[in-house]
DNA sequence: GCTTGATCATAG
DNA sequence: CTATGATCAAGC
């Protein structure tokens, strides 16, 4: 067990030494097997960084690394640097959202400081060759938090107004809300139009891929 | 080709 | 079930 990095810059250091190499090398370096496919193991390469990086592993609902408020997000990208996937936030609360507020959200919490680390996505590389790139420390500029609020905003007000299962993946520019659950049969506690209770799929947040995509290429082209 | 809706593994 | 880690794959 890799102990954790006491400081954001042993963080980063730890995360730059792994820039350029591949997930087989590192997987091996640590007696993991690297799979195939992650058809079946979809979280493989998070868990993976994880380690490396010497989060702290499992479930809990705080960042990765707590103790230093930031919360890493590994992205698969393809050559030219572009997500090839949305990016997971956090659950949506579909209860007892009376008085939330962006502020204090947990889209925001999470997103407040975030280690990126893109990976080589393209289906026809193997997992085992595909590369790790170069890692990138963000918060939000005031723009992007603007957005991001506005778009949260309007999702949560359907959820307030128990309008959750209208809501549809092609709302939000650039924050959106979609299924998050292990399959279709998982329900969780709701409420309906007229307030009365329901069960529905749970609900996740979820960046674009354009926005992540303005995260990468603003690090790129605009270093601060 | 890209996005939306669906799904996979694991821990507690 | 809910939390963590996400990608799959049908359909537009």
């Amino acid at each position: 067990m890799i102990h954790p990095p006491e400081s954001e810059q042993i963080l980063m250091d730890r995360a730059l030494e792994l820039a350029g190499l591949t997930l087989g090398e590192v997987s091996q370096s640590l007696a993991i097997s690297c799979p195939e496919t992650l058809s079946r193991e979809k979280g493989w390469i998070g868990m993976l960084l994880e380690t490396c990086l010497g989060a702290n592993a499992g479930s809990k609902p705080e960042q990765d690394f707590a103790h230093l408020g930031i919360e890493l997000k590994t992205i698969p990208v393809n050559q030219n640097g572009k997500p090839l996937e949305t990016t997971f936030v956090c659950v949506a609360p579909l209860t007892g959202i009376a008085g939330v507020r962006w502020e204090t959200s947990h889209v925001r919490q999470k997103l407040s400081r975030v280690l990126w680390v893109p990976v080589e996505g393209e289906r026809d590389i193997p997992v085992a060759k595909r590369r790790i790139g170069t890692p990138l420390l963000w918060s939000p500029s005031s723009e992007e938090d603007a957005c991001l609020r506005a778009d949260w905003e309007e999702l949560m007000d359907w959820v307030a107004l128990g309008r959750v299962t209208e809501i549809t993946a092609r709302q939000g520019q650039y924050l959106q809300l979609r299924p998050k659950a292990a399959n279709g049969s998982v329900l969780t506690d709701a409420f309906g139009p007229h307030g009365e209770p329901i069960r529905t799929l749970p609900r996740g947040f979820y960046l674009r891929t354009q926005f992540t995509h303005q995260i990468l290429t603003r690090y790129f082209l605009d270093p601060q």
